[in-house]
DNA sequence: CAACTAAAGCAACTAAGTTGCAATAATTAT
DNA sequence: ATAATTATTGCAACTTAGTTGCTTTAGTTG
């Protein structure tokens, strides 16, 4: 079940993936608002805006999780699959809008 | 640093690479042999195994840490990069001789 | 404004992996 | 063989990322 209230907490998140828009880890997000909300808050909305089509998720480098805007996706179809870049120096992710083939297997 | 001793543990865990010639996850192994040995030791055994060019590693859907046999490289080179398939219904995990794309950035 | 209930906060917990250190066992030298 | 050396092991304690249960708070609807 995606997001009901346009809470406080709602909006926080959306606006950091509005103003950056690059990917954002979790822990990233967590450093960041902790003085303005809770961690569990911050893992419950993210989970909502994905359930939502506004961010896709994807691991990191650590098995971190990250988040990042979705281009053109809904709660109905996710059809923003594509690779991700994460600098093996500073971690830093982007989002790619090359086309990857999958193996078919 | 990678293997220097051939010690039991040692022994043991590059048996069920042999034997199995799938990937296997951490936790599966400390599953299988924690009565045989502690689970530091499995952690440090596969990170030397890795070292040596023995098994490669890769993050599960989970982010969980995942092993598999090395097809032919050495302590010098990894020349085994390839794609990994993991059902995600049961998890299994296979290594595929596909090639991959690598997008240029 | 009251009633309803989704969402927030908190603390406690889980899972996967890591670290420090003392005890053990391969290896090498005698 | 035996002793000396030191890599490796086991254990316990810790860390990090994320989760769960439950009570309180605050959006939303009538």
């Amino acid at each position: 079940m995606g997001i009901l209230r346009k809470t406080k907490s709602v909006k926080i998140l959306v606006d950091e993936f509005e103003k950056h828009s690059t990917a954002i880890s979790a822990i990233t997000l967590i450093e960041r608002l902790h003085l303005k909300m809770n961690k569990t808050t911050i893992y419950r909305v993210l989970e909502k805006l994905e359930d939502d089509g506004f961010l896709h998720s994807f691991l990191g480098k650590n098995g971190n999780k990250w988040f990042a805007k979705c281009s053109d996706c809904s709660n109905a179809v996710h059809h923003d699959v594509h690779p991700h870049f994460q600098c093996s120096d500073c971690g830093k992710v982007d989002c790619l809008s090359t086309d990857v083939l999958i193996p078919t297997i």
